[in-house]
DNA sequence: CTGAAAGCGCTTACAG
DNA sequence: CTGAAAGCGCTTACAG
């Protein structure tokens, strides 16, 4: 049984003032609208004192407006075991921006009746209970976004999302522009036969590296080889792929980060060394999948930066007065050298099996 | 302007019922002193549905129920760049069992006036939003405990925290028992002279480690050389120490993992190798801080069980009807063997510079 | 300058 | 079985 609290009548009583005087003293509104006698205040801090109050920050946020509460919502775990370094630098930022705003973070963890997470728990959002929400992770489908946008819910994306008809706010990072400037590195070795090793049906993160793989051909005037940037199945990355790029005249080869463990064994299988027999890049932080190298060539993602600029971008939304506007923010990546790419010319004989 | 969150008025309202059968329905206290017809029951879950309505929290709990928030409360940013591999774990056992019981996590990121994190702010309890907190990670000082445990907030520490005269709730790792295992093993394998490195003026998991350190030689009748066993400040962990170590016979070294770093440079600098110079067990999960050591001999904390029996704990104090009784948990380590220690007999000739 | 009152959105006795 | 009402502890107009 907890004892009860005394509460600001109980000061109030005391004080020989009203509730209101209390709160006002108390909050430090005394100069604005309101005067209140240096005496009676006081004569108020002495009963604050006296009684040990502390006023209750649940009646308070009731009495006020907003509960100063962003959400943070994922379909997935948010702290899952496999995907240690892909949530993390986002909820870093994330963190970091919210307690800079001074708004507390709700993490949803709660399922529905299936023990599965959804937004829409008995047709009930059950984001409503934060001022607004930061989505982020991969999402099976989108069904409950229309409904979310309809309800002009604020929330915010981490990752670049598009519904046709449907505007959704996010920050993104700038994946044509990282992958543009990492295979003008590579042409620029020398190397005119680039592989790009990429998964199918992704999404559009996805379709901004290979805008970008493209763009920095046209640029050059280097012809890409179709055969060579073909998307495949994760099944498919295999030693025979690998051979087949080899006999189309591949001598560098670039690829997402989440094939990179596959890759990294078709390679080993084929005894070819990274960069003596192949040039290798990465279209996105290697984390730490990649296993043997230290310094990848590829780009770093702004994760923790996204996380902040998505609580900025959300409490923007929260105070915008003109109704709810969708809003994209892309932030750009960082070129990162590493030693995974030496020149065309200074790679050594291929030793195939 | 974004649209007003319907109330439960609302619902009413669309319902044609009061806001106390709303209230009633939505808890599912229909069966109990009150009947309410399927008929109505149903009526006001449509409004629920058809106005997206969620009951406000902050209005639940000031009426007196439960919100099914679980706050987390830490001193320092709770996803810190350090210590990627520290709270991580934890949080993956909070959400993992926070999902199960069905609730959502509250992380306090909010900071006081001076832009640092505390419990209480302005004399208020900030915590109080939530049903009740996990606390974890290092805090510099517990002045707020004291307070914290007279208001009767419920909470509970991952890891064992003491104060003298108060009773706090924990859940925490056998360190005794799973030093003990450690020593003995390094003891059976030969080595009389195991040094013990660790830093001074550390918490309960540091005595822990000590007593159990005593522990296995008690039993194993050995006796054990103070000087081989004195707390050090992290700036005193030199190769000059670890001379002084050898001089006085040491063959085996074990550590509690935050010194590791440090102590690898020491050893390295002395052209020692591990195991076949000294043989190395870490008292704690070695984390990502080992460099060039695959298996290393020690134990294993079981952080995401703490996080879950945290959550378990903290959620049997929030129904206990008799008062929150702090309770204590305490789960084993698991001892891994790894290849880091050696018999005494099998090591090599020491080269020290 | 100060007090009485309404209201934030719920829950829970208490009448009908 | 259902509704009207009080109350949780605060804040904020609004009268005096």
């Amino acid at each position: 049984m907890r004892k009860r609290r005394p509460t600001q009548a109980d000061v109030a009583a005391r004080a020989n003032v009203s509730p209101a005087i209390v709160s006002l003293v108390i909050n430090g509104r005394v100069n604005g609208n309101v005067r209140v006698s240096a005496e009676t205040q006081q004569r108020v801090w002495d009963a604050v004192r006296e009684m040990g109050y502390v006023a209750n920050p649940v009646a308070r946020k009731l009495a006020g407006s907003q509960n100063r509460l962003l959400g943070v919502f994922t379909y997935e775990t948010i702290f899952p075991l496999a995907h240690h370094d892909f949530y993390y630098p986002f909820l870093e930022g994330i963190e970091e921006e919210a307690q800079v705003q001074n708004y507390d973070l709700l993490l949803f963890t709660r399922t529905d009746p299936n023990g599965e997470r959804s937004i829409y728990k008995d047709g009930v959002n059950s984001l409503q209970i934060a001022d607004g929400a930061i989505l982020l992770g991969t999402h099976k489908e989108y069904t409950e976004l229309p409904r979310l946008l309809d309800e002009e819910y604020p929330f915010v994306f981490v990752g670049k999302r598009q519904m046709p008809d449907r505007e959704i706010s996010y920050v993104a990072a700038d994946y044509v522009t990282a992958t543009r400037e990492v295979i003008s590195y590579i042409l620029g070795k020398g190397h005119h036969r680039i592989a790009y090793l990429h998964q199918a049906g992704r999404i559009a993160a996805q379709e901004e590296r290979e805008a970008g793989f493209r763009l920095a051909h046209e640029e050059k005037g280097i012809p890409y080889l179709e055969a060579l940037c073909r998307p495949h199945e994760k099944e498919e990355i295999t030693p025979a792929l690998l051979q087949q790029y080899l006999a189309a005249g591949m001598t560098a080869l670039v690829t997402d980060h989440t094939n990179l463990p596959l890759l990294q064994k078709a390679i080993a299988a084929l005894g070819m060394r990274i960069p003596q027999d192949l040039s290798l890049a990465v279209l996105g932080d290697p984390l730490n999948d990649v296993r043997g190298l230290t310094a990848v060539t590829g780009f770093s993602i702004p994760r923790p930066e996204m996380g902040r600029q998505a609580v900025r971008l959300l409490i923007d939304l929260l105070s915008d007065e003109c109704g709810p506007s969708p809003r994209h923010i892309t932030l750009p990546c960082t070129f990162v050298e590493g030693e995974t790419v030496i020149p065309f010319s200074a790679r050594e004989e291929m030793h195939i099996l």
